[in-house]
DNA sequence: GCCTGATTTCTACCA
DNA sequence: ACTGGTAGAAATCAGGCG
C-alpha cells in the first residue's frame, strides 16, 4: 500500500545488526506515523590514487575483512572530486557509528588516498541519497506494522521503496506546544543541582494554556505534571525562545536529579542533545526561536519581549517584564508572585505568537537545504548553505570534500565611494540584482571550474577576472553555477506563482515564505564561497567574484559619468546618481549589454543626506519616512536617547529642511533629560560580549559590568548582550558603568548622556548645517 | 609624573 | 560558527616636557 505523509522529524537505530531510519510524519487524516525504512547502507568513499588499480585496491580491503566484521560491501564508483573524474571505492558499512573508525582504519590502505564523507550522519545520509526533503510531503510504499516499539504515534509502516517527494506547499495542521520556565536561585543564575524549577508556563494551538508551579519549591511534581502534559497534548512541535540553551537542558538535568523521566518524545526517551547544540525531541521538532531571530537585524537586543514587540505580537507597554534578578524577590514574596505568574504566561503567549511569524520561514528553510526543522534554525548560515550544496553535490556525482583547518589569507572585497557631504535633492539608488550570485552564474566561478596558475587554457577557453586575474572554464557548467541558477530558477517560479494569490491568503503567504528562505541561502553563497571553514572553501573564488563586482560598479560610475549623470556616493553594489531618468536607462543598458548584470534604480530619495563618513547616510523616501543607514540611530550599542534625537534631528531636516528647529528640538530634549524626565531604559547601552571576559586586552564598560555580574553569581557566555548604564563618580568610563538592572536612576550621570550620547548623535548631522554643540545646549 | 597625539581594541554596521 | 570594508568611542601606548 501507498502512505503519504508530511515528514516532522527523521533519526536512526541500529536494531538486530542492522541499521534503520525513523521517519516520523503527519498523514492527510491528522495521523502521526512512524515509516521505518532499512534499504539504504551506510557507507562512506575511499578515493583511489591516481594510476592505481581501483580493483587491487578492493583486494587489499577484502584480505583485512576478518578483522572488519560490519564491511558489508565494497564497489568501484566513478565520482569527481572538484570537477575532476577520480575512482573510488565505496565501502558499505552495516554499523553507520563505525564508518569513522572503518574510515580511518582504511584510508592507510595502500592505493588509498584518502576518504571521504564518513563524517555525514546516516540520517542525513538516507534524506540525501533518496532525495528526501524535511517539511514536505513524500509517498512511499509501505506496509502496516504492529507497534512493537511503543512508539506514540497511530500507525508504524515499513517502507518497501525509499519515499518520493510530493508536490505539495502547504504544511498540515500541527499540534503546537509552546513552553517558558522560570527557575528560582535566590541568587545568581540557577543551577539545577540546587535551584527548582518553579514555574511552567505551557500554551497550545489548541488553544489550551496551563501553569504548573513548584508547591514550596518543590519541583518534581511540576516536572511530571509537565511530562504528562506533554505527552497527553502529544506536539508536533515544540516551541520556546532559548530553550535550546538553557530551558531545556536546565529541565532534564533537574529531571535527571530528582530521578523524574523527561519522557516528552514519541519514542520512550529523553531529549537530547544533537550535533548544533540544539536539543533534539524524537518524533516531534523541538524550536528555539531565537534561533531564528538573527532574521531580524532590526531588533537589535534579542530577548522574547523585544521580538514580540517588533512582530506585533503583543506590545512592549503592555507587558509586565521581570528581570532576571528581581525574579528571586517575585517568587520569595506571595504578594509579588501573582507578577512573576503573569509574567511566565505572556512570555509563554509571545512565543506562541512568534512561533507564528516565524514557523513558515522556518519550515521552508528547512525544505529548502534538506535539514530537519529542529537541525536548521540552530545551524549557522555557512551550514545551512553547505548542507544545501551537499545535496546539489550528491545529484552530480560531486564527492563531499573533508572539512579541514586550512590557512586564513584576506582578500580584497568591496568598492566603497567617498560620498559627498551633505544633503543632495533627487537621488536615484542604481542597484544591481543579486550581484555576486549572478557574477559567479555569469562568469562560471566555481572550486571545480578554477584553473590554478601553471594550468593551461582548457579548450573551451575561460573567463579572467579582472585585477585579480583568477581564471575559471567556461565550460562546463560549475557546481556554484549549477547550484546558483538553480535557485535563482526556484525563486523565479515562486515569485511568478505568488502573483496569482491574496497577500493575505495561505498560499501567498507559504510561497513568500519559500522565496525568502531562496534569497537567504542565495545571498549568503559568495559569503560561503570566501569562508575558510567551507567544504568548498577555494580563495580565488570568492576573491574572483568580489574582483568583478568592483569592475561593475567601477563601469557603471564610469558610464554614468560618461551620459552626465552626477555620481554621489556608491557602496558595493550600488550607485547613489541624480534621478534623470533617461540618463538612468541608458547607463542601465550599457551595463546589460556590457556585463550581462541587470542594474536598475531601486528607490529614489527626494532627499537624502551624507555625513562625511562611508557608510552612514539617511534617505528621505517619497512617502516621507526616513532610510537611515549605519547612523548612530540604528546601532545597538548608542542609548536609546540618543537614537531617538538623532532620528527626530533627521526628520525635521530632510523633511522640514530646518536645521534651526532640530537644534531647538535638541536643546529641549538636553533639558528634559537634565531634568530626569527621559525614562531610564532610554539611558541603558547595550553591548555583546564577543569573547569570555578573560580574553578581553583592554579594560572596557561593558565588560566590567559582565566581571561584576559574574562576581554575584550570574553565568554568562559570549554573544549576551550586556545593558548598563554610565553613573556620577571619578575614574575612567569603565569604572563607572553599572548593569542596569542593578543602577537606579539617582546615580545615573546625565552629563556623560549630554556630552557622550545625545549631542555627538545629534551633532553628527547638524554639524553638515553649521550647529555647533555650544548651540546644541539650552541655555 | 603628566599631557597629548597616535595607535590599538572593541563593537556594530553596510553591502 | 558566511565575506571584506568601515566608523567611531574608549583604552592604552609612546614620547615630549618639566
Amino acid at each position: 500500500m501507498k502512505a503519504e505523509f508530511w515528514l516532522l522529524d527523521v533519526n536512526y537505530e541500529v536494531r538486530d545488526h542492522g541499521p534503520e531510519v525513523w521517519l516520523w510524519g503527519i498523514q492527510d487524516d491528522g495521523k502521526r506515523v512512524l515509516v521505518i525504512d532499512r534499504s539504504l547502507s551506510p557507507y562512506f568513499y575511499l578515493q583511489v590514487d591516481e594510476g592505481e588499480d581501483p580493483k587491487a585496491v578492493v583486494e587489499r580491503i577484502e584480505a583485512l575483512r576478518a578483522s572488519l566484521p560490519l564491511l558489508a560491501g565494497l564497489e568501484v564508483v566513478d565520482r569527481k572530486y572538484f570537477g575532476r573524474p577520480v575512482k573510488a571505492v565505496k565501502v558499505t558499512c552495516q554499523d553507520p557509528d563505525l564508518l569513522d573508525k572503518y574510515a580511518k582504519r582504511l584510508s592507510k590502505t595502500q592505493g588509498v588516498k584518502r576518504p571521504f564523507e564518513e563524517d555525514i550522519r546516516y540520517s542525513m545520509r538516507y534524506l540525501i541519497d533518496n532525495d528526501v526533503a524535511p517539511c514536505a510531503w513524500h509517498e512511499v510504499e509501505v506496509e502496516e506494522a504492529e507497534n512493537t516499539l511503543g512508539v506514540r504515534v497511530d500507525r508504524v509502516y515499513l517502507a518497501r521503496s525509499p519515499p518520493r517527494g510530493v508536490e505539495r506547499p502547504e504544511a498540515p495542521p500541527l499540534r503546537i506546544l509552546g513552553l517558558s520556565v522560570v527557575c528560582y536561585s535566590p541568587r545568581g543564575t540557577p543551577k539545577p543541582s540546587r535551584d527548582p524549577v518553579v514555574i511552567v508556563s505551557v500554551a497550545t494551538n489548541a488553544g489550551g494554556e496551563k501553569q504548573f508551579v513548584a508547591r514550596d519549591s518543590e519541583d518534581r511534581e511540576l516536572l511530571e505534571a509537565f511530562t504528562k502534559y506533554v505527552r497527553d497534548f502529544d506536539p508536533d512541535l515544540i516551541v520556546g525562545y532559548g530553550t535550546n540553551r538553557t530551558e531545556w537542558p536546565y529541565l532534564l538535568a533537574r529531571s535527571q536529579k530528582l530521578k523524574v523521566g523527561l519522557y516528552v518524545d514519541r519514542a520512550k526517551a529523553e531529549p537530547h542533545t544533537s550535533v548544533y547544540g540544539h536539543v533534539s525531541v524524537t518524533g516531534r521538532a523541538n524550536l528555539g526561536l531565537l534561533d531564528f531571530a538573527d532574521e531580524l537585524p532590526e531588533v537589535k537586543v534579542k530577548t522574547l519581549e523585544n521580538v514580540a514587540d517588533f512582530l506585533g505580537v503583543m506590545r512592549l507597554e503592555q507587558r509586565l517584564l521581570i528581570e532576571d534578578v528581581d525574579i528571586p524577590a517575585h517568587w520569595e514574596d506571595p504578594g509579588k508572585r501573582p507578577e512573576l505568574l503573569r509574567f511566565s504566561a505572556e512570555n509563554t503567549r509571545c512565543v506562541m505568537g512568534v512561533a507564528e511569524a516565524m514557523l513558515g520561514f522556518a519550515t521552508q528553510l528547512s525544505s529548502l537545504v534538506g535539514l530537519p526543522l529542529d537541525h536548521v534554525g540552530a545551524a549557522a548560515v555557512g551550514f545551512r548553505v553547505e548542507w544545501f550544496l551537499i545535496r546539489q553535490a550528491q545529484k552530480i556525482g560531486e564527492l563531499v570534500p573533508a572539512r579541514g583547518p586550512r590557512p586564513y589569507i584576506p582578500y580584497a572585497g568591496a568598492l566603497v565611494l567617498e560620498p559627498k557631504p551633505g544633503v543632495h535633492e533627487d537621488i536615484a539608488v542604481l542597484d544591481f540584482k543579486a550581484m555576486y550570485p549572478n557574477i559567479m552564474l555569469l562568469k562560471n566561478v566555481s572550486p571545480d571550474t578554477y584553473v590554478p596558475p601553471g594550468e593551461p587554457d582548457p579548450p573551451g577557453g575561460v573567463n579572467v577576472a579582472p585585477e585579480v586575474k583568477h581564471r575559471f572554464r567556461v565550460e562546463p557548467q560549475g557546481f556554484y553555477s549549477s547550484v546558483l541558477s538553480c535557485l535563482i530558477a526556484i525563486r523565479d517560479d515562486v515569485r511568478s506563482r505568488l502573483k496569482a494569490f491574496e497577500p493575505r491568503s495561505t498560499e501567498y503567504r507559504v510561497l513568500d515564505a519559500r522565496q525568502k528562505a531562496v534569497k537567504v541561502i542565495t545571498n549568503a553563497s559568495y559569503g560561503y564561497a570566501g569562508w575558510v571553514g567551507a567544504r568548498w572553501y577555494v580563495k580565488p573564488v570568492a576573491e574572483a567574484a568580489a574582483a568583478w563586482g568592483r569592475h561593475a560598479i567601477l563601469n557603471t560610475i564610469r558610464l554614468a559619468r560618461e551620459v552626465g549623470l552626477e555620481v554621489v556616493y556608491g557602496d558595493t553594489d550600488s550607485v547613489f546618481v541624480k534621478n534623470e531618468p533617461e540618463k538612468i536607462r541608458k547607463v542601465s543598458e550599457e551595463i546589460g549589454e556590457l556585463l550581462q548584470l541587470e542594474v536598475k534604480p531601486d528607490v529614489v530619495y527626494p532627499r537624502v543626506l551624507f555625513t562625511e563618513a562611508k557608510k552612514r547616510y539617511c534617505g528621505l523616501l517619497p512617502d516621507g519616512r526616513l532610510d537611515v543607514v549605519g547612523l548612530e540611530a540604528v546601532r545597538g550599542d548608542w542609548a536609546a536617547a540618543a537614537k531617538r534625537v538623532q532620528e527626530r534631528v533627521l526628520e525635521i531636516v530632510l523633511r522640514d529642511r530646518s536645521p534651526d528647529k532640530a537644534a531647538e528640538f535638541v536643546r529641549q530634549y538636553i533639558s528634559d533629560l537634565r531634568a530626569r524626565k527621559v525614562p531610564y531604559r532610554d539611558l541603558v547601552i547595550w553591548k555583546a560580549l564577543t569573547m569570555p571576559v578573560e580574553e578581553y586586552a583592554v579594560r572596557t564598560a561593558h565588560v566590567e559590568v559582565a566581571k561584576t555580574l559574574m562576581k554575584e553569581g550570574w553565568d554568562l557566555s559570549v554573544g549576551d548582550k550586556m545593558g548598563y548604564v554610565i553613573v556620577r563618580g571619578p575614574g575612567r568610563l569603565y569604572e563607572k558603568a553599572r548593569a542596569h538592572a542593578l543602577a537606579s536612576y539617582e546615580d545615573v550621570d546625565i552629563d556623560y548622556y549630554v556630552s557622550n550620547q545625545v549631542l555627538p548623535a545629534a551633532s553628527r548631522i547638524l554639524s553638515l548645517f553649521g550647529v555647533t554643540e555650544e548651540e546644541l545646549l539650552p541655555s
